[in-house]
DNA sequence: AGTCAATCCGTCCAGTGGTCAGATTGTTGC
DNA sequence: GCAACAATCTGACCACTGGACGGATTGACT
């Protein structure tokens, strides 16, 4: 009376076991389930069997999709970018008074929104270079924006405004992650006025010299 | 002929095996191989048991001198923290003119020339509230160093001169990890006139407001 | 000499990233 | 409709890691 059925061909009740063989979108599914996680681990934390558990697919399945972690790690990395590039454009959309002040504004609360993906986009095998094609056009863009803001609302001529773009960035990354819970100096960084702080940074930046 | 000897009372001929039972100083021995693979790897890369195989010892001894791996990550923060320190120290030491300009340069030569260590400094683990007391300590100092010289050196007032030093130390942590060879903004860091260019930025906060 | 705590050893365990041959599928050409 | 093909997924396997454990070795102290 025990029907004998092949693992993948039995029909069960429907539950368990009725996924279809292939997934349709493991990829998304997987980057997804990654961002989930770093919610509240950080990247090295990052499992790429628990993220297979999580999606419900065999763990060796990911290597048909990502070459190693390395990589996996890049694409989040560049999604990051994808993302923020976004939430700057958005805050330079509407059309705002000092766009620089919307600038600074979106990149911190980006950063502090999601630290653990923050620091991801940031790691070193996000940026190898054998991975880092997405990671380079977003990033770039992203420097991209701030550049031409400098110059086109701030009239800096094409060399000082790349410096300043440097320095405006390289602030905005120091201090968000000095002042992240998981920094050493996070005690000394101000929480409350952290925005207000880093905008009269960039301005002193821009007005220097 | 063939004598049965205990493994450890072996006494060969002198070489192999003739080291001490007990090593001496595993725990500075540990730190310092540890020092020594971060010369040209990551910190994510660094393993006990290599640590354990470089000095000659079993992989389980370390962890009479090391709660888990988290509690090394952090004793090598703290050992770079007080390097730091005294580089710092020693710059403004020298009489110089500018001692900003002092306490930067040594800042960013620190950090390009250690460049692992430096990124095991900042890391997660590294400031995890159990592991991070000496960090506190060293690193405490060094922006004590960096305060006190604002306010002795450029006359700033208290709350001023904290701000300050937080938008410095920011600048140059951000410019440390964004220009480093492994960060997606490498290409953009311009790597000649760095130090000329933080020097600026420094300034440009010191005189903002 | 005898006791004690620190240090170190070997072994064991669970978990990880990665590789590989083979099973399962959608697609493409006939 | 069917055969071939390439993409995807599986389960088993490997080398390795961090960590836990009982027991061996040792220096120091009484």
């Amino acid at each position: 009376m025990i029907e004998k059925l092949s693992p993948h061909a039995s029909r069960l009740p429907k539950s368990m076991t009725d996924r279809p063989y292939h997934h349709g979108n493991l990829r998304e599914a997987i980057v997804a389930a990654a961002l989930d996680v770093l919610g509240d681990k950080e990247p090295s934390e990052l499992s790429l069997r628990d993220l297979a558990r999580m999606v419900g697919v065999g763990h060796s399945a990911l290597y048909s999709h990502f070459r190693d972690r390395g990589e996996l790690l890049a694409v989040i990395a560049g999604e990051g970018f994808r993302i923020l590039l976004l939430e700057l454009r958005h805050a330079l959309g509407k059309g705002t008074q000092d766009p620089l002040a919307a600038l600074v504004t979106a990149y911190l609360h980006f950063a502090r929104t999601n630290p653990a993906h923050y620091r991801t986009m940031f790691r070193p095998e996000s940026a190898a270079p054998e991975n880092a094609i997405h990671v380079e056009e977003w990033c770039g863009g992203c420097f991209q924006t701030l550049l031409s803001t400098l110059k086109e609302q701030r009239h800096l001529p094409e060399e000082k405004a790349f410096d300043c773009a440097v320095g405006i960035w390289s602030t905005l990354h120091g201090l968000a992650l000095l002042g992240d819970a998981a920094g050493p100096l996070h005690q000394k960084v101000p929480k409350e006025n952290e925005v207000d702080l880093a905008i009269n940074f960039a301005n002193a930046l821009v007005g220097a010299e």
